[in-house]
DNA sequence: ATTTATTTTTAGACTAATCTAAAATTATTT
DNA sequence: AAATAATTTTAGATTAGTCTAAAAATAAAT
């Protein structure tokens, strides 16, 4: 059995992990777990000994298979509780995270397969993020952003890059939900800003900063 | 905050106190949550800093209304976890123990008042425990055994007072669960075992010792 | 190709929770 | 009421995870 700690500095490498690049720094999972580089470099060691990560001296850190298919099922319980949390407990997609994040540590397989009954095998979060199936496969959207739309196109919302609170607040706040219809009316040269109608109608002015991070499906 | 370890010895020292004494002892303490009473001792002092609980050397301790009100919380969290895990998850009623133990710390009084909601305000748990309502209160059953009942009496299922799984496991396979209706149709002197009819006719044997640990509402 | 800057690791200390073994206190017996 | 038994507390060590500060290694800049 591996430690609620454990489990997250795995989480964490699963995140920064990406296909390309081979291995995590010790400074980013610092970065990312709000702790020191220190503390990770204690932790990789130990998660090295029990053969959950690769490691070796100043070269970065990646997981063995057995360290991902850990990681993997922490963020598929994960995110099946979000979706609880949200169709179930009516709560918003901004509230779940910290939740979730606790719930995700309490481990069985048989409680998540339930789970994943119960909500009727969902695909995605409640930020449109995937939920790995109970093999550890993971369907992820192809990344086209708002950004990436051209004058009077049009897409549907089916995810985030940025999770903070703030962010989908503001997005609820014009009903840029999952799900939402947008259409591009016009790009400014100047900040890159754009002026899109949301569902058809609903008027909205949105930064760079925020079309980058909206992931949508092109209509 | 508190850890989930102060969390456990608050439960732990609740679920030992009665009114009529007045103080838990460091070894029942230890007994209930399988650890030593030089550890038990150490978290006291720490809990009775918090002023979670009294505490005088040597004279056992008791939980201070702050103590009570957490151990109480948790409780209710515990309850409405397991007849989420058995309602909605489809889990038998003596698998539930350990995931619930897990789920009791997460403690957010929002998702427990809406997870009461969800569930349309139980007011029993799978075994028959009643669950603490918001503010704290508790109903208990009256404490009536089927070991009380006399010959040709009836009476209701309505919790059990021993919580291991065998003996859970072994009700259900006689059809003694909640709700269902027995009557004593004989008793045995010699060893004070019953002979019973559940439901209007299932025959069953009952050891004293099972029918003593079985809640029943006289009809 | 040195110097400088950045990143990473080590060394040593700290806290929470635990343990064993010994000492102190309370309870029980005779 | 003294002796024995049982319980409880202390003292000192241990483990997991963290931290600061210094040392070592790598990367960047002149």
């Amino acid at each position: 059995m591996n430690s609620f700690t454990e489990e997250n500095y795995l989480k964490a490498i699963f995140k920064l992990s990406s296909p390309d690049t081979d291995g995590v720094s010790t400074n980013s999972i610092a970065e990312e777990l709000q702790t020191k580089a220190s503390s990770v470099t204690d932790m990789i060691k130990k998660l090295s000994d029990k053969k959950l990560v690769k490691y070796k001296k100043y070269q970065g850190v990646s997981l063995t298979k057995k360290g991902k298919i850990i990681a993997i099922s922490i963020v598929r319980n994960h995110r099946l509780w979000e979706v609880f949390l949200v169709e179930k407990l009516n709560f918003k997609w901004d509230e779940v995270h910290d939740l979730a994040e606790d719930l995700e540590h309490i481990n069985s397989e048989k409680m998540t397969e339930r789970l994943d009954e119960f909500l009727e095998f969902p695909k995605y979060d409640p930020h449109g993020d995937p939920i790995p199936d109970k093999n550890g496969n993971v369907y992820n959207h192809k990344d086209v952003t708002l950004a990436d739309l051209k004058q009077n196109e049009k897409g549907i919302v089916v995810g985030v890059k940025e999770h903070s609170k703030s962010y989908l607040n503001y997005l609820e706040s014009i009903n840029l939900v999952l799900g939402a219809e947008i259409k591009v009316d016009d790009i400014i040269d100047f900040d890159r800003s754009m002026s899109a109608s949301v569902n058809g109608k609903k008027l909205v002015n949105v930064s760079h900063q925020a079309s980058k991070n909206l992931i949508i499906k092109k209509l």
